[in-house]
RNA sequence: GCCCCCGUAGCUCAACCGGACAGAGCGGCGGACUUCUAAUCCGCGGGUUGCAGGUUCGAGUCCUGCCGGGGGCGCCA
């Protein structure tokens, strides 16, 4: 159990206590909210006092005194009344420096909690059209995903991370229509691009790669059939590539939803069949609608158009209806740019209609990239259709930063990427800061080693009671807690800001303790089971959390 | 015109979903390395939280109205 939820729990027992002995009026149990605090204070606090005055009708002041009293005893915390009406904790030194104990033996499952009580959530993010290389902006959608499905991991969900892709519609016609058109091209024949064709170098790319493996083989067929089957390896050639880099930057998936599956094997038809039945669905000038606005739409959208071809939003009624009815997710989270708002009440429309609890689909929007270089907007070139691709980026600075960089802004902040300050060593780039902190305790614990200490057991934790010890400790403990919030959130930006705070702890300590000594053999025994705990917190957020390196050197 | 997001220190942004005196980083100035890595640390300044009301014990946070910026309102995705 997490320090927040432990002082709940005490509070909650206190609560009641004090109702049962008549030191309180009776009201309903409030759920009790603990939360850090500024040292002057202590450590955690409760405005519940407050809360309550109105409830209990008595000063804030008495029922915060009457809490105090009834809290059971714990050699966790120490309690304290403050005016107006705040309950202070601070959590005791020995038992801080006890919770090495628990890091030494929990190891990386030290920051598990169990809020998501195994409940299974899907976390659907990226999904750009698998017509080219990602675009860097699918990037922030990429880390802000990946780094929620770990988190929701760590607090106790069942995740399972997604990738829908595109590979029906009309873009993908488009994207088959130009890859045969380069293709005819590099073989000499005259085609010309589809209007709106997919202009990038890229293609050309692709087109060279299958003239490479397969020759002239698709120019004998007839067209409408090599368009087919050069659809096919272009889209095997995305997604390859898809993979790749989304892998360099140290994001995976369990599942690529193929979208034309949808209508392959008649779930289509089965919700639109589903819709009809409620009467959700009429025609009109040619084409199929579904009336959004009798569940709370905006307006009726098109579902079927007048050429016979199914929209997107059909097909995302049927991946929804997939989802929740065929797979039974309990929570969904799609992760969208902001650019995608106005689907959000179309979807939430669509979950009423297939008769599912909208709150179990959240769709997390974020604001959009800017690239810069030294303040200056990267332009890109338009008229030749090329992008500034991940891979680019990847190859420019690396995937530490740009996974840092971009959790380092709330979901509705924009945020500018500057390519130059992202490689740039300096105060300004907080991810060397942070990996900083990791390297220098590597470099202790190789003196240590190198010197004969051994790291491990003996060391007497009871005796790490300076208050740089006791600050870096405490700010260790918050971590587990510090998940809960991302997840309940959603708003990862909070760890990187923890990251820097957990760094700057570490670095006063570094400051003011030092850990090797040979006059203090005691001592040194201590801290090193500190700082090896504390190294072990660090790899963990970097690594597993953020899905960052942690350096041994620098 | 309607809907959504944003407006906080010179700059970039936080503020744990209504709590205590609004905090960091950067930039500016001045200091600290014979030490477990100075990619670090210490000190100094800096604010009418866009404006005006409202709700209450208490508002950067909630409500209303304005001002300013961005986004969305298609048989595109």
């Amino acid at each position: 159990m997490t320090v927040r939820q432990e002082l709940a729990k005490l509070v909650e027992r206190a609560l009641r206590e004090a109702q049962e002995q008549g030191a309180l009026p009776s009201f309903p149990l409030p759920s009790v909210e603990v939360t850090p605090t500024k040292p002057e204070f202590g450590d955690y606090s409760t405005s519940l006092p407050l809360q309550l005055a109105r409830m209990a009708r008595m000063a804030p002041m008495r029922i915060a005194e009457a809490i105090r009293e009834h809290l059971p005893p714990s050699d966790m915390a120490t309690a304290e009344v403050t005016a107006p009406g705040f309950l202070n904790f601070r959590l005791k030194p020995q038992w801080v420096a006890s919770q090495i104990a628990a890091i030494e033996k929990a190891g990386r499952d030290w920051t598990r909690s169990q809020v998501g009580e195994g409940r299974r959530v899907q976390v659907e993010f990226v999904s750009a059209n698998p017509t080219g290389p990602l675009h860097f902006g699918g990037a922030r959608n990429a880390v802000l995903g990946d780094t929620m499905a770990r988190v929701l991991d760590i607090v106790g969900y069942q995740v399972q991370r997604e990738y829908y892709v595109n590979d029906a519609g009309t873009q993908m016609r488009k994207f088959g229509e130009s890859l045969y058109a380069r293709y005819a091209q590099l073989l000499g024949r005259d085609e010309p691009m589809p209007e709106d064709g997919y202009m990038g170098q890229y293609m050309v790319e692709y087109a060279r790669r299958i003239v490479e493996e397969h020759g002239d083989t698709f120019l004998a067929l007839p067209r409408e059939e090599a368009v087919q089957k050069l659809t096919d390896l272009g889209l095997n050639m995305v997604l390859e590539e898809l993979k790749q880099d989304l892998a360099a930057l140290g994001v995976r998936f369990d599942n690529w939803f193929s979208e034309r599956s949808l209508y392959e094997d008649g779930t289509f038809e089965r919700v639109l069949a589903l819709l009809r039945e409620k009467g959700l669905i009429y025609e009109k000038e040619g084409a199929l609608w579904f009336a959004a606005t009798q569940v709370g739409g905006p307006k009726d959208e098109v579902l079927v158009r007048s050429s016979g071809e199914p929209g997107y939003f059909a097909s995302d009624i049927a991946y929804h209806y997939n989802k929740f009815v065929i797979r039974g997710f309990d929570w969904v989270i799609d992760v969208w740019a902001v650019d995608h708002q106005g689907h959000v009440p179309r979807m939430k429309a669509v979950m009423k209609a297939l008769g599912v609890d909208p709150d179990r689909l959240t769709i997390l929007l974020y604001n959009l990239v800017t690239l810069k270089r030294h303040g200056e907007e990267v332009k890109l070139s338009k008229r030749a259709g090329d992008i500034i691709t991940l891979r680019e980026v990847l190859d420019e600075v690396g995937p530490d930063p740009i996974r840092f960089m971009l959790l380092t802004r709330s979901n509705t902040a924009k945020i500018d990427f500057d390519l130059a300050l992202a490689v740039e060593q300096s105060q300004e780039n907080p991810v060397y800061y942070v990996q900083y902190a990791h390297t220098r305790i590597a470099g202790i614990l190789r003196k240590a080693r190198a010197e004969g200490w051994t790291v491990g057991e003996e060391g007497d934790l009871s005796l790490l009671t300076h208050p740089s010890e006791q600050a870096l400790l405490k700010k260790v403990l918050d971590l587990p807690d510090l998940l809960i919030t991302v997840a309940e959130r959603l708003e990862p930006h909070h760890l990187t800001y923890y990251a820097q705070e957990l760094a700057t702890h570490f670095h006063a300590f570094y400051r003011d303790c030092r850990v090797i000594d040979p006059e203090a053999p005691e001592l040194t025994q201590a801290r090193l089971r500190l700082v090896a705990a504390v190294k072990l917190i660090f790899a963990h957020l970097l690594e597993d959390i953020l899905g960052m390196t942690a350096p041994e050197v620098m």
